[in-house]
Formats: C-alpha cells, sequence, structure tokens
DNA sequence: TAATTAAACTTGCATTTTGCAAGTTTAATT
DNA sequence: AATTAAACTTGCAAAATGCAAGTTTAATTA
C-alpha cells in the first residue's frame, strides 16, 4: 500500500499554511525545487553545486524526503540518476513566484542581477 | 546607526527566493505572520494559543527576529505589546496565499473545513 | 495599598536538525 | 584492468528546536 504524505510527516495542524511548511518550510527543499523548475537541473552534482552550497547529507536527505512527499520523481540507474518534478511538485510554482518577487522587492541587489532572476523566472 | 537585514541574517546567495527562505523559511515565522494576516492576533498569548502550539521560547524569539528584519512591529508597554505587520510584512500576504492554496489543493482535510480557510483568506 | 493574577518572557536541559570533512561504493570511462 | 567521478554514507561538532518549569512586572482585585 501506497504510503501517504501524512505518514512521512508529522503535520503541526490541518491548517493548509501549515501543512505546506511542513513539506517545503525549511532552508532547502525550496531551492531544489527552484534549481529543477527554473535551472533545468536534474542530477545530484547540479544540486550540489548551486550557489548556496548545500551539503552533501542535507541534499541526500531532502532528495529523499521530497521524493517520498511526491514532489520529486526519478529515472535511471543508482549512479545516473535524474529527478524530476511531480505534477504536485509543478505546484509549487506559484509559491516560488510569491516568494522571488517578495524577495525582489526588498532585495538590496544589483537591480542588472535582479533584472535577470525576473526574465529567468518569467516575472 | 539602524541595522540592515543583512547583517542580522546572513544569506547564502544573492538569489531573491534563498533570501526570502533565509528570512522566513522556518516552520514557525510564516504562521505567526498567517494569524496577523488573517486572525487579526495581535499578542504573545494570542500566537501562544494557536493551533499549531508553539513553545513560549520559540515565539519570543522569532518574535525578535520578524521586529529586527522589520517585517513586524511593537506598540504598547513592555508587558502589553500589541504587534502590528509593518508594510514590507503586508508584501507576505501573495506567498501567504500560494502556500494556502498549494496546500487545500493536496490536502486531504474535510472539505467544509477547507472551503472555510478560503473564505477566511478570500481565495 | 497590599495581595493576586496573568502576560510576557527566561532558563535549563534533552532531542533533533544542520553543517562540515572525510570516506565509500559502483557505474561509466579510458 | 585501472581510473574517474557521481552518488551517496559516516562521524562528529554546532546550532536549532521542544518541553517543562520558573521569573518578572504591569494590571487587576480585595
Amino acid at each position: 500500500m501506497k504510503k501517504g504524505v501524512k505518514e512521512i510527516i508529522e503535520k503541526r495542524s490541518e491548517c493548509p499554511i501549515s501543512c505546506t511548511m511542513d513539506l517545503v518550510g525549511d532552508k532547502w527543499s525550496l531551492l531544489i525545487i527552484r534549481d529543477m523548475l527554473y535551472l533545468g537541473k536534474t542530477t545530484y552534482n547540479e544540486f550540489l553545486n548551486s550557489r548556496e552550497s548545500i551539503s552533501t547529507n542535507i541534499l541526500n536527505d531532502r532528495l529523499i524526503k521530497l521524493t517520498e512527499i511526491g514532489l520529486i520523481t526519478y529515472t535511471g540507474t543508482a549512479k545516473r540518476k535524474k529527478y524530476e518534478l511531480t505534477k504536485m511538485g509543478h505546484d509549487l510554482k506559484p509559491v516560488l513566484e510569491s516568494v522571488a518577487l517578495f524577495g525582489i522587492k526588498h532585495s538590496t541587489a544589483d537591480k542588472t542581477f535582479l533584472q535577470k532572476v525576473k526574465k529567468v523566472m518569467d516575472l
């Protein structure tokens, strides 16, 4: 029998916001999703080489959790895994967009860089 | 001299998504913002009594951090503080909306309850 | 005004999560 | 057959979280 998300991740309440934060409300999960959605990354090493330098054990842990939750899946053999977003994973796109818009609005970063981000994200 | 956000919270990169997650990408911050935006909560004890039962030390820590970041402020005396969202805090509304919509879409919770949430959030 | 209440913290300690560095395994390449 | 390197794995220190209890002081009540 297929496990539901609730058996993997403990929910603090039934609130949809709280539940979503229980799934991806940590510092790394949404960055992996970002890399898949906007940078076309699919492999362990591609994720590993993101600017934010995630460590190997955390990356491994998150890839497993995101897979269990059903936000991503993979194809390919053990040492050549290719990860991709599921339908559910793609549903996080609006979240990433609003998060990015907030970040851009309150960022002090270089305007040229922020324009690039907007272009990549089609905002 | 007033501290900028960057002196309080360490950024992992200049990416707006990453920066936003550095600010509110933990399990509690957005729930406090939710309580303020949608449930009209303003005091320590009101936050403490949310369904998700945050513990006192974490709540205290988050209220300080969110204030330092500039997402919330307070009025009133030491033992009668009333917290409110800043303009920047209000800018998180679209984030909460998209997070809630994702949560609702993938929730297995009671439909009547989810309808109530949508109504409260005006979704 | 003195005693009581309670809101807003504070502290201590156990558990969990994260971060860092190094090592291991095995498919693919040379 | 030896080498490379992608994908983990392990160990340990540091930080964040959770829980229970205690403290402080403004506001209320007697």
